[in-house]
Formats: structure tokens, C-alpha cells, sequence
RNA sequence: GAAUCGUUAGCUCAGCUGGUUCAGAGCGCUGCCUUGACAGGGCAGAGGUCACUGGUUCGAAUCCAGUACGGUUCACCA
């Protein structure tokens, strides 16, 4: 059977997807087992796959895997996000290229295209997780905008809405002037901004020697919009101005000067001037103090006719002109240069306006409390623990969520005004004329109610994803939602633990009365070698499907879990995927050198290879218990390591070398089922990280039947586990490593034969095995080492090869006397350490008779050193 | 500004309740190796005052305090 010496991913890949596929083996259904149950992160449906979807989605791809192969009734929810901010903003551009306008349109126009383009582009991002290997349960696809996820959320709101935790009201929100919806505040991103602080002078109204207060601004755009002026009750330098009206410049209109400790006396002048509908901190004086609020800003940005002159010219605009304006007026006192933390627009980058508006709110305080409580008492554990102080935090301080957007894409919020004010909340129209008809003393008809235009943050779709995913919310008995949830695992990025992490847990109490998972593993960031984050705008990342195309997706997979801890940033290198498709190939050749073997029943077993079995299952079963506890702390690249340096140190360089017959010689049956049946093991292991390679080998390893396969397959059991033998086999690997490093020194080929002689203590059962790795023709015991041979010690015995050429003895001195040196430079420090009293009375006894056994070992060595020495100097 | 995490080999990281798993791993690097699974390979090597300064202790990479430098999150100083 002739099999290429380089693994091909390609075909076999899409090849053991579509059988995994036709096999249905990703479906779930409820069952007598125990579930396992995991809720993808709902990528934005029309998103392509980017690098931290890779991570994210092996990492769940892995834990499904194995909980499959454990026995459990994996499921693995997938589904996409209609992320309403996103989307909206991607069809307006894309009608904006055809010369549509989205106010040209009406909302059910609007929406057409939109959910054109959904259907055009939604799902990709699926198709791309199937290249990656996602085992998903397809037919389950969720999408937070589809009939049962829609209702869902409708039913929420509703039903928060009569507990009475949803509310209406003008509030100051986050406005974004080019999405032109408001935000929740997550949803802000503070920058530092390189700015100017404006002095201007405000003059103090009918003051005849013309005093003036000096205001510091960073905004002075905003003039046309005070309703006051603040100073610190307790301002020496400011008291003058008590009871005083100054002048607005520009706008001339007289304003009061009032009083507030809120005032910062340091800062600029000590003089604040308060424009109550820009600014948080203003309204809340304006709150306070009973101002007016004027609002100059259209919703773009521009000003509006309260802005007088001004009227319609962009706001950063205004500021330029206004500086020039105040200047030539004579009003500017001085500009200074001056940083500070302006808000951002997390989706469209646009600098937010603080602004006065009518939204719905959620009130957070009570929902919070059973959510913060269930992760700081580790109901809810988060691999790393580190964020539970950052999650603690957040849910201490706790805001009412904002939850109206002023969009259109999305779930319009279920609330109907009625003709005369008011309004009602309820899951239809129908509905909402009802409960109208009750409510109201007049006649209406059903056409007199209006909807609220507004629709609903995505994250308030998102937030019930692990109960909607299986219709807990309208159907909250239903045998799938007992049957799944709680789920077990979620994995996400840090990013999002307030925006959904936290919802979720919230949305989970109320209304599942249990947590809606266990355990949360947090990825980290893809970063480019430059530790920049991976970013289309960038455009410093890998396409995903080119890596898949070039390393394979076992590949890919491997170069991304290999150096990522949970929680950590993932320096992204493809060097790294290179290492992983590596990996694939040593496994494909190693393959190829089992199944190329001539099998011989009447061969016996030779010894080495008798032990190099019973080594190999004890090293099987060791490394398979450390597996689970790794697998327990999720630390999946130190899991993936250790499954690399089993397969490719201890079963590849170790066991198959051990075991391997002579050239065309045959192998014998025992050994050669015993090594199949590691193999298949190794497999099994192996196969979360990398399902495709390994059901590829798996299948050809044996005869399967149609319809078997790996990933239904169990995972292998540790079973016992002789540490003697291991301990003993890390010598004879010492042992062999020494005599090859010998011939390595004297340039021996490997075809030479060579002797070996022992002096000291020596289990002779490995001898089989030193024989035939080093080519031995004997290993005898000797009294002390010959003269004119090399040798090397392991642990106090010494080991020597007999040379027929003579050795380099200035070579071999030196080597013997830095080893001697060292030896004794040890032996101190050992000594120091036992001859002091306090030591040997404070220390552990076991510690002590440790440094005793130090010291005997050090000895003895040394002895024997100086042995070899004197022995060459005899020569 | 506050909170929090971190600093160990060229790179990415392990190192649990102080003492032989204490100075480790993978990659990279250096040398040698052409027939026989694999050069995408084999074998053997070199590489670190564990950021710094004090303290606790018989004993500190490990515990404590401070300093420096990074990261993350939060914060209304105009």
C-alpha cells in the first residue's frame, strides 16, 4: 500500500464532515444521559469568520468533542445575532452606493432590504465554522430575530414591564449623532482626545466698572446652551460674583450665577458654566437648581435654531468658528492646550453627544443581585478567576440599562400609544386594543393605536440566548429546556462580560431561577506580532480560510490552542500553524510506519518490545490522568502539549523505535496489536483538538463499519500505573541519550558496534532495549571503568564505552574535572545546609533526610570521579 | 484618578500549600546526520542573579512591603 509521505487535509477534511454530517452524529436529542450543553456566542449574522472566531470556536469545538467521547449527550447550540446596530449601519451604506436614502424609505421598506441582505449574507460565517470542524448541532440554528427568539424577547419585555422593572422617561443618554440612536453606556468607549481648554470671559451683567467671569471649557460650542454659571459657595476668588447675572457671549442672554459644592475650586477658574442638556454633571445641577434646558443640537451633530447664527453647521465646526468669533469679540481670555476622555461611539467611532431624549430603561438593581452573588460564591466559575473582580465591580455599580434604540432593525418594542397620552405594553396589537379599550374612557378604534417606533438594544435578544435557544421562555416546561439547562459551558471574550456575560446570568435567575451555565472560560485577544488587535480596518489579519487552505484546519485549530491560556492575549504567528500541520504529518508517518509493518504470527515477541509495552500503557495511563486534571482547570494548550510530547517524543521517538523490526523484517502479532491499539488510543485523544487527521487514521486503522466514527467513539480510561517502571525507563533513556552523545563526540556511526560496561548499581531488565537502540554487542558489569574508554554517569553509576581508537584524554580530563568541580561545589552547599542546627531541627524530616541522601549521592560521585581521574594520570 | 492582574531563556508560557519534578516546556538557535515512517525529519547541545529594593524565615522564583515598567477594567472634574 503505497501512502504519500505528506499529509493532504483538504479533501480528507470536507470528505469526514460530510460523513459526520450524513451520520447526523452532531445532532442531539434528550435522552436518559447526561447533558452537555453549550450555547455558541451568536456571531453577527452577516459577519465572515475573523481570527477570534477561530479561537473561540475551537475552544468549544474541543469541549464538545470531549464531552461526546465521555459518554455525555453533547450539544452544541449554533446560531447568528442581528446585531442591530451593525447590520442597520451596513445596509444604509449599501443603499447609500445604490442612491437610496434610508429616510426615503419606509420602515417596511427599510426592512425589506434588510432582511435581503441578511439572507444574502447571513449564514457565511456558519458555512466557514464547518470548514473549522465546529461539530454544531445544525439543525438547531438559532437566530435572535426568528419567530421563537422574537416572541421571546416581546414576552420579556412584557412581562418586565408589568414587574414593573421597565420604565419610560427622559433621561440624559449616550447619543450617537451618525447611528442617530441613543446607547447604553457599555456601549461607549472612553478616549483620551487632544483638545483646547477655552477661557472665555462672561460679562456680569449692568456692572458699570464691566468685571467679567472667566469660564474654562472644553466645549465651547455649547454657550448657546448655558442656563447658568456655577462657582464654589466657599471661593474667595470667585464671591464677587454672588447673586450676580452674567452675560452669555455671543447670545447675550443673562444667566444666574448659583452656588454648588460640586464646583472643583482648583480647576480652570473655579468657574463652571451649566449647560444642562449637554452634559451629564450639568443636568444633574440643572436638576437640582431648577434650571431651563436648552437643547441647540439636531440629532446629526449639527446645531439647531437654538444655536442662532450657528443653526445647522456641524458642532465641530461651530467650535472653530466660535474660538474665531469669541477671539475677534475680544472674549477669549486664552486657549491652552488640554487632553481629556471624550466618549466614543463603540459601533460607528462617532464622538457621543450627551443628550436629553425619551427611552426605556430596565431597572438593574434587583436583577443584579442573585447574578453577582451566583459567581462570587463560584456557582458561576470564570476560568480566569481574575475577572471575577472586574464582573464584582460592574455589578456593585450597576446602571439602569438603557434598552430603547432608535432603529429600525431589530425587535420593535411592544408598546402602543394611545390617541389621548399614554400607552399600553402587550405582545400585540390586538392585544394592546384590549387591554386599551379597558384602560380608556373614550372610543377607539384598533387603527388609533401607534407603536412605539423604537426597537430593542441586541443585547436584550441576546441576554435570554441560553433559554431561548431551547423556547424556554414561551414554552418554560418544555422537555429540551429541562433537559439542556443549565448549560455547562460558555466561552467568550472579556469584552463582552458586561454586555452579555453578566445579562445572561441575570436573565437566567429571573427567569429560570438557576444559572444559566457553570463554568465561563474567557479567551483572549488575537494580537499580530506587533501586539497589535487583529482588525479589518488594520488589516493585519489572516484570512481564516486561507490558514485552513494552506495548514489544514487540525492545523490551524493547533496553532491557535497552543499558546492560549484561558484569558490570555494570543500572540498570533503562523509559525504556529505551521507547528501544528508539522504535527499532523508526524502522525500521518507514524502511521504509515505501523501500517507498512509485515505482520508475523510465528515470530515471537522479543523482550524490548515486551517492555516497551508494558512502558508505553503505563505512560499511556499517566498522561491520561494528568489530561483530566488539566482538562478540569481548562487549561487546554497545556493539555494539547502534553498529548504533542506523548505522541511525539514518548510513542514516536521512544516506543515505535523500540519496537520497530529490523529493516523487511517482520513484526510479531502481540506487539504488533498492542501497537494498534495504542494508536487508536492516541487517536482518541487526540481527536478533540484535531477531528479530522484523526478520524481519518482512526477509520483506516481498523475495519470499521459504515456509520462508525471517532467522534462517537470513547474516550481511553487511565488504567494502572506502574511508577517503578517509569521512573526506571527515564534511566535506560539517560542511558541511551549517553551513549549516543559518546558517539556523537568520537564520530562512531551508528552501524559500528559497540560495548558497554557498567560500574555501580544496574537493572538489567532494560538491557534489551539499551542493546538495541545503541547497537550494543554487550553490557557487562565491571569494577571500574577500563582505561581508554568513554562514559558518563547517570545517577551514581557509571556507564562506559570501550573505544578501539584512543581517546583525547586532555579532553576527557577536562570534562571530568569541571563535573568534579561542580560535584563538590554541591556537595557544600548540601553540607552547609545540614550543619546548620536550626535547619536540621526546623525542616520537615523528610526534607532532611533528603539533603542526607544529597549528600551520600555527592560523595560517592565524587569518589568516583576522582577514581576515573587518577586512572587516566596511571596511564 | 481608582481598582485589578502581571514582570521567569531570543519568543510564548508552566512552576499549586516556601525545601529534588527548582530553575522547566514548546518554538527558535547551534552542531552533526543522504538509503530503511517522517528534512514539514533524526540525534545531541547552548541559553536565565526568576524586573528592582528591602523584609519574614534555618531556607524565597514562590510569602510580605515598597519602587519601576506593562496590561485590563472602571471613573462626571468642566
Amino acid at each position: 500500500m503505497e501512502i504519500a509521505s505528506k499529509y493532504n487535509p483538504a479533501e480528507v477534511e470536507s470528505k469526514w464532515y460530510e460523513y459526520w454530517i450524513k451520520n447526523n452524529l452532531f445532532h442531539s436529542e434528550p435522552d436518559e444521559r447526561e447533558p452537555y450543553t453549550i450555547v455558541i456566542p451568536p456571531p453577527n449574522v452577516t459577519g465572515v469568520l475573523h481570527m477570534g472566531h477561530m479561537l473561540n470556536n475551537t475552544i468549544q469545538d474541543v469541549l464538545v468533542r470531549r464531552a461526546r467521547m465521555q459518554g455525555k449527550n453533547a450539544c452544541w447550540v449554533p446560531g447568528t445575532d442581528h446585531a442591530s446596530i451593525a447590520t442597520e449601519a451596513k445596509v444604509v451604506n449599501k443603499l447609500a452606493v445604490e442612491g437610496i436614502k434610508k429616510s426615503d424609505l419606509t420602515r417596511e421598506e427599510f426592512l425589506e432590504h434588510a432582511w435581503d441582505w441578511t439572507r444574502e449574507h447571513g449564514g457565511i460565517i456558519l458555512q466557514q465554522l464547518k470548514k473549522l470542524g465546529a461539530s454544531c448541532d445544525w439543525d438547531r440554528t438559532a437566530f435572535t430575530m426568528d419567530d421563537i427568539r422574537s416572541e421571546s424577547v416581546l414576552k420579556v419585555f412584557c412581562d418586565l414591564y408589568d414587574k414593573g422593572l421597565i420604565y419610560r422617561g427622559v433621561r440624559m443618554v449616550n447619543w450617537d449623532p451618525k447611528a442617530l440612536t441613543a446607547l447604553s453606556d457599555e456601549e461607549v468607549i472612553h478616549k483620551e482626545v487632544n483638545g483646547k481648554l477655552y477661557y472665555l470671559r462672561y460679562m456680569i451683567e449692568g456692572d458699570d466698572e464691566g468685571r467679567y467671569a472667566v469660564v474654562a471649557t472644553t466645549r465651547p460650542e455649547t454657550i448657546m446652551g448655558d442656563t447658568a454659571m456655577c462657582i464654589h459657595p466657599d471661593d474667595p476668588k470667585n464671591a464677587f460674583l454672588k447673586g450676580k447675572k452674567v452675560i452669555v457671549p455671543l447670545v447675550n442672554r443673562a444667566i444666574p450665577v448659583i452656588e454648588d459644592e460640586y464646583v472643583d475650586i482648583e480647576f480652570g477658574t473655579g468657574c463652571l458654566k451649566v449647560t444642562p442638556a449637554h452634559d451629564v454633571n450639568d443636568y444633574m445641577l440643572g436638576e437640582k437648581y431648577n434650571l431651563p434646558s436648552i437643547d441647540i443640537f439636531n440629532p446629526d451633530g449639527t446645531l439647531n435654531e437654538n444655536g442662532g447664527r450657528y443653526a445647522g453647521m456641524d458642532r465641530f465646526d461651530v467650535r472653530k468658528q466660535i474660538e474665531k468669533d469669541l477671539g475677534e469679540a475680544g472674549l477669549i481670555e486664552k486657549t491652552e492646550p488640554y487632553t481629556n476622555k471624550v466618549g466614543f461611539s463603540e459601533r460607528t467611532d462617532e464622538a457621543i453627544e450627551p443628550k436629553l431624549s425619551m427611552q426605556w430603561f430596565l431597572k438593574m438593581e434587583d436583577l443584579a443581585k442573585p447574578a453577582a452573588e451566583a459567581v462570587e460564591n463560584d456557582t458561576i466559575r470564570f476560568f480566569p478567576e481574575k475577572y471575577k473582580n472586574t464582573y464584582r465591580h460592574w455589578m456593585e455599580n450597576i446602571k439602569d440599562w438603557c434598552i430603547s434604540r432608535q432603529l429600525w432593525w431589530g425587535h420593535q418594542i411592544p408598546a402602543y400609544f394611545l390617541p389621548k397620552g399614554g400607552y399600553v405594553v402587550a405582545m400585540s396589537k390586538e392585544e394592546a386594543f384590549a387591554k386599551a379599550k379597558q384602560q380608556v374612557d373614550y372610543e377607539i378604534t384598533i387603527d388609533d393605536l401607534k407603536q412605539d417606533e423604537d426597537v430593542l438594544d441586541t443585547w436584550f435578544s441576546s441576554w435570554l440566548w441560553p433559554i431561548s435557544v431551547f423556547n424556554g421562555i414561551n414554552e418554560p416546561d418544555n422537555k429540551e429546556i429541562n433537559y439542556y439547562y443549565p448549560t455547562n459551558d460558555l466561552v467568550t471574550a472579556p469584552e463582552i462580560i458586561f454586555f452579555w456575560v453578566a445579562r445572561m446570568i441575570m436573565a437566567g435567575y429571573e427567569y429560570r431561577k438557576e444559572p444559566c451555565f457553570r463554568n465561563v472560560y474567557f479567551t483572549g485577544i488575537v494580537r499580530d506580532k506587533l501586539g497589535r488587535k487583529m482588525s479589518k480596518s488594520l488589516g493585519n489579519s489572516p484570512d481564516p480560510i486561507e490558514l485552513m487552505e494552506k495548514y489544514g484546519a487540525d492545523g490551524v485549530r493547533m496553532g491557535m490552542l497552543l499558546t492560549s491560556p484561558a484569558g490570555n492575549d494570543l500572540p498570533f504567528d503562523e509559525s504556529m500553524c505551521e507547528q501544528g500541520r508539522n504535527f499532523n504529518n508526524k502522525i500521518w508517518n507514524a502511521f504509515r510506519l505501523v501500517k507498512g509493518w509485515e505482520v508475523d504470527n510465528n515470530t515471537s515477541q522479543p523482550e524490548s518490545s515486551k517492555i516497551a509495552v508494558e512502558w508505553f500503557q503505563s505512560k499511556l495511563s499517566e498522561t491520561i490522568t494528568e489530561l483530566e486534571d488539566l482538562f478540569s482547570k481548562y487549561r487546554l494548550s497545556e493539555a494539547l502539549m502534553l498529548l504533542y510530547k506523548l505522541f511525539w517524543d514518548e510513542f514516536s521517538s521512544w516506543y515505535l523505535e523500540i519496537v520497530k523490526p529490523a529493516y523487511q523484517q517482520p513484526i510479531d502479532s502481540v506487539t504488533y496489536e498492542a501497537t494498534l491499539s495504542f494508536f487508536d488510543d492516541l487517536l482518541r485523544l487526540l481527536h478533540p483538538f484535531m477531528p479530522f487527521i484523526t478520524e481519518e487514521l482512526w477509520q483506516a486503522l481498523y475495519n470499521r463499519e459504515e456509520g462508525e466514527s471517532l467522534m462517537i467513539s470513547f474516550q481511553p480510561d487511565a488504567g494502572d500505573i506502574n511508577k517503578d517502571l517509569l521512573s526506571d525507563f527515564e534511566d535506560v533513556k539517560h542511558i541511551i541519550s549517553g551513549i549516543r552523545t559518546i558517539r556523537l563526540d568520537k564520530n562512531i556511526p551508528n552501524k559500528e558496534e559497540l560495548e558497554l560496561d557498567i560500574a555501580g548499581i544496574h537493572t538489567d531488565s532494560f538491557n534489551s532495549i539499551i542493546s538495541k537502540m545503541c547497537n550494543l554487542t554487550s553490557i557487562k558489569q565491571v569494577s571500574e571503568k577500563q582505561a581508554g574508554s568513554a562514559g558518563f554517569l547517570v545517577g551514581t553509576t557509571e556507564y562506559s564505552v570501550p573505544l578501539s581508537e584512543s581517546i583525547d584524554t586532555e579532553a576527557e580530563l577536562q570534562k571530568l574535572e569541571a563535573e568534579l568541580s561542580y560535584t563538590e561545589g554541591f556537595l557544600k552547599s548540601v553540607e552547609k545546609k545540614l550543619s546548620n542546627e536550626k535547619f536540621v531541627q526546623n525542616a520537615k524530616p523528610e526534607v532532611v533526610e533528603n539533603e542526607r541522601k544529597k549528600q551520600a549521592d555527592a560523595e560517592s560521585k565524587i569518589t568516583l570521579i576522582k577514581e576515573n581521574i587518577a586512572s587516566i594520570y596511571k596511564k
